[in-house]
This record gives C-alpha cells, structure tokens and sequence, in this order.
DNA sequence: CTCGGTGATACCCACCGGGTATGACAGGGC
DNA sequence: GCCCTGTCATACCCGGTGGGTATCACCGAG
C-alpha cells in the first residue's frame, strides 16, 4: 500500500523525461493506455498529483519534480543492487573467478597514477582482479550510483564528490596546452587570463551533461579530437599537468600559476564494505 | 528480465535477516511456498546462487551478503522516494501548505544551536515550515537514507558523515557530568583517564546499533535515564559542552582537556536540491 | 467546422503472485 | 531401527491485475 514498485518507478521516470505518455510508453516497449492507468494509479496510491495535463502535453507539478529525483536515485539503487550482486555472483561457484572490482577512470587522466595503483595493488598476497572501465567526462559518479563501477578516480574540482566516501591521492597544477609553434608556447608560465583571451585560439568546449556552453571555441567530444585540434592551431586546452602523459609531439605544455589545483581522489559508494575494496584503497593511499 | 522488483528485493531481504523462509513468511504477512518460489525465481533472474540451503536453515553465500546490503539501500532509496514525494505533495494543492522540512536532531544534543537555528531561519522572508525530529543515538543517518527526515543536525566524529553532503557549524569541548557531590566534581578539569577509572563511578554504557558493548557500567537508553543515574552519584558521564544546558542541580560538569572535540555538522543526501533546503543551510552557516 | 494529436476510458484476456496441501529430506530421540 | 519434527521444495488452483485493442473526450490549428 506504501511501497513503490521499480515498474511504477521506471513508468514514472519515463514519462516525466518525455513528458509525452505516447512517446515514454514506446520507450518502455508498451501501449500508451496501460501506462496512463499506470500513473493514474501511482498518483492514488501516493495521494499525490505529479502531473499536471494541460492541453497539449503534460507537465510536472513539485511533487513530481521530486519523485523525479528521487525515483532516479532509487531506481540507480536497485539496478546497482542486481549489478553488483550478479558481479559477485562468480566468486563462490566452483570454478568461478575471486572478486572483480570495477574501477572508473576518466579516459587518459592520472595515467601515471593509475599505472603505479594498479602495479601496487596486483602485488598484494589476495588481490582481486581489477577490471579499468574508461568512463567520459562526469560519468564516474552515475557509474558509481547505478553499480557499473565499483571504484573510481575522481579529480576535485572536475567531479562532485558528494554522496560518496573518498581519500585523497595527489594534487598537481595544470598547464595549458597549445600548438607548439604559438608564440605563447614560448612562454615560461601563462596565467587564466592568457589563455582565455587568446584571439586566434577560442578555448575548447566540452559537453556539460549532454550540452555545450556558448562560445566561440569548437565544440570537442573526446581528447583525440582535442589533441588534434590543438596540433593543428585551433585550439587551446587547460589541463592537469598529468595530462603530459599523452601530448603530441606538436604540443607544447606551459605551466599555468593561478588555475586551481586539481586533486586527484579514490572515491566509493558509502555504504559499500567489502574487502577487495578496501585492499585496493589502502593500496592507493599508501603508494 | 534485468530488474529487480522491490518486491522481490523485501521478499529477500526479509530470508536474509532471518535466516529462514518460515520466519521471514511470517514477517511478510504471506504463506512460505510463494516466498520460497519467489526467491527461487530471483536467483535464476540473477543468474546466481544467493542462499546456501544447508540442512537446518539456510546461509548467505557472497553474492547473497552483496544482495543484502545493496538491497537494503535499494529499498531505502525508494521508500524514501515515496515518502519525499508524499511530503512534497502538499506544497502545490490549493490550501496546501508551502513546503515542509523534517530536521533530525539527537534528542537533547545541540539544544542551544538548534534554537538560533530555528529562530534565524523562521526570520527568513520565503522560510519552510521545519519539523523537527528527535531521533535516537546514531538513528540520524538511517532518517536522512529512507526519507523521514530532510537534513540533520549530526556530530563527528560519533556520527559518519559518509554518503551525505554537510558544512560544519560548531566545534566544543567536552565535559564530564558527575555527581554534584563526588570528589572529583570539585576538580577544575579531567582527563578522559580520570574519568574512566573512577572505582565508584563506571561509564555508563550507550547501545551500539542495538548491542551494548561490555563493560561495568550501568546500560541506559535516553539521556533522562543517565541524568537521574548521575544524580544519584550512581555513573559518569562523557558529553559535548553544550549538554550544560540539560544539566540538573545535583549534576556537576568539569571540562575535560584532552577529549576529541564534537564537531557538529548540518548533514543532508547528497543528491537533494531544494530551494528550502538551500535556505536553511544558508541559515545555518551564516549564524 | 473539421482534423490531428493528446490523454482518458472501456473492455478483455492471459499471466502470475499468492494460497493450500503435500512431498522430500535430514536430525534427534527412544 | 523406527518415527516424529522441522525445514524447504513441489504441485495445483484461483483471483487480481498488468497489458493489449478499440474508442472516446478534449482542445488548438487551420
């Protein structure tokens, strides 16, 4: 009577993304009728109106914004359950493997750091076997919630660590990084202010959760395409100073003095208590 | 075919707990067949053995102690869900009340802070209605994750902080609280070894997660039980300063120079936004 | 006024979640 | 050895309900 089901979660989830019952029905793989009688009676069970029908589509009332963003952090829940249960699944069936654990990173940032961690831990006496997911941009922390990762790198001030529980690794500067021959590649430092206001080099832009801020700098969606830009003299990028790792050889890398310190931390569900875990964060804090 | 019912996460949760189909049946108002088969189902669904069926009961494998924990948040998630959206449901019906906020707060705990908290926050032009929730010791964590309460009022280092946003308040010291008469009570300060060797007066001892830990002292459960204990020159008692504001006549408090300080933060789920929530710990910093 | 597009209603069916009765099996007492 | 007890699993049945199809009611745009 005051439990909400996930079928009733995800049914309301879908049409509060559309806000259209035909178009969130032939996403779910259903018929537009069930689906209004669905929510209809959610709204009874909850004594609540989470939608307002207008003419002409519908529209979220405040308690619907909220069951929106709740029922999102519940239904990561419960699929992060069953991920996580079926991950540990093999560990205790006759020849099946120890413990995974599934670490996110950010494709191509702390790779040096990344490298030692992963040395260091497979040296431990009972390690378990460390499966590297590359992730995009923000995507550590929706693969933590929803249980695709387990584990993940995460760089203050880039990555909200809020929600999970985290120990600090490393702290390092960033540079900016330019075509090697731009004049201010000549440069021994180069501050915000340089970079921002380069004319014949707009400052790259990166999606922000599936959208582009407006600007003049080209719209970038991975590091390759950003590294290439840059050789090409389209481009310039701040970045922590990790990313030397993979600079062209038509890159030039100047110090920035006033850009904020990038912190590099492991962070981890809160609730989450298993052993491999915890050996591979002592690992990482005391490499 | 890959999610999990919350259904099927209480059916589960519940044999996990009791370690028995019969027990756990009972528990859900239902027969034992259906839950036996229930189970069943889930672990072909999952792919993964989750109970051992020994002889005499049954026993959690790793994948089953996974389910557990993970399933219990899963379902925390999602009656809070339910209850945040029941809440928030009032705000826009007409005659409905604007929005409400529950604060959890150890009972007793903070009194003082708590009181120019409200007081300052009531003053707020646009301010929410704040109910305020006395919860027992370390319940506050367990509030804020299934949804009864909002935010909360929690203190370093006896609660953790893990899982929720927060911004520290206040630091203090801490006092012991003695018999008016005692020896000890006309000291001008303690050390925590002062007070834990007293030969007539134990440590009263506080239930941990329902379990008491063992010890001399006398068990207590709510601080008016402790209160008339130290009246009656019976225990002794180790509290943040401002507990002088419940102190009787025939309580003493001595400070004690070398216990941790309580660090008192507001604490609410990571992921919330509401404006309400923005204003009151708006409130709460700038005191 | 009609038409297109929206969500709601009416009705039907099949599936499955739940109940009862019973089985299989292992221990413990005698 | 026996039976009895307590456990979980199986067999079978039934009713509720989730889902489908057909259709209605409504409103804005022409």
């Amino acid at each position: 009577m005051d439990t909400l089901e996930t079928r009733e979660l995800r049914y309301f989830v879908a049409v509060a993304e559309e806000l259209h019952f035909g178009r969130a029905a032939e996403r779910l793989g259903m018929a537009q009728p069930p689906l209004s009688r669905a929510i209809q009676q959610l709204e009874r069970r909850l004594g609540v109106r989470l939608l307002q029908r207008n003419r002409r589509g519908v529209a979220l009332t405040g308690a619907g914004e909220m069951l929106l963003h709740e029922g999102r952090a519940a239904l990561d829940a419960t699929t992060a359950a069953a991920r996580r249960t079926r991950r540990a699944g093999g560990a205790d069936r006759p020849g099946g493997r120890r413990n995974r654990l599934v670490l996110a990173v950010k494709a191509g940032a702390s790779h040096e750091l990344l490298h030692k961690l992963l040395d260091a831990y497979a040296a431990e006496p009972d390690a378990a076997e460390i499966e590297v997911l590359p992730s995009g941009l923000c995507e550590q922390a929706e693969l933590l919630r929803d249980g695709r990762a387990d584990v993940a790198l995460m760089h203050a001030p880039f990555n909200s660590l809020a929600g999970f529980d985290s120990e600090e690794l490393m702290t390092e500067g960033q540079i900016a990084i330019l075509p090697a021959g731009h004049p201010l590649a000549a440069r021994k430092s180069l501050s915000l202010a340089d970079v921002g206001d380069i004319p014949d080099l707009p400052l790259a832009r990166w999606p922000r959760h599936g959208t582009y801020a407006p600007g003049p700098g080209p719209e970038i969606r991975d590091q390759t395409q950003l590294a290439q830009l840059i050789a090409l003299g389209r481009t310039v990028a701040v970045f922590p100073e990790s990313a030397r790792a993979w600079l062209w050889a038509e890159h030039t890398a100047v110090p920035l003095v006033d850009a904020p310190p990038v912190v590099t931390h492991i962070a981890w569900p809160a609730h989450s208590r298993s052993l491999a875990l915890a050996g591979l964060i002592h690992t990482a804090t005391h490499l």
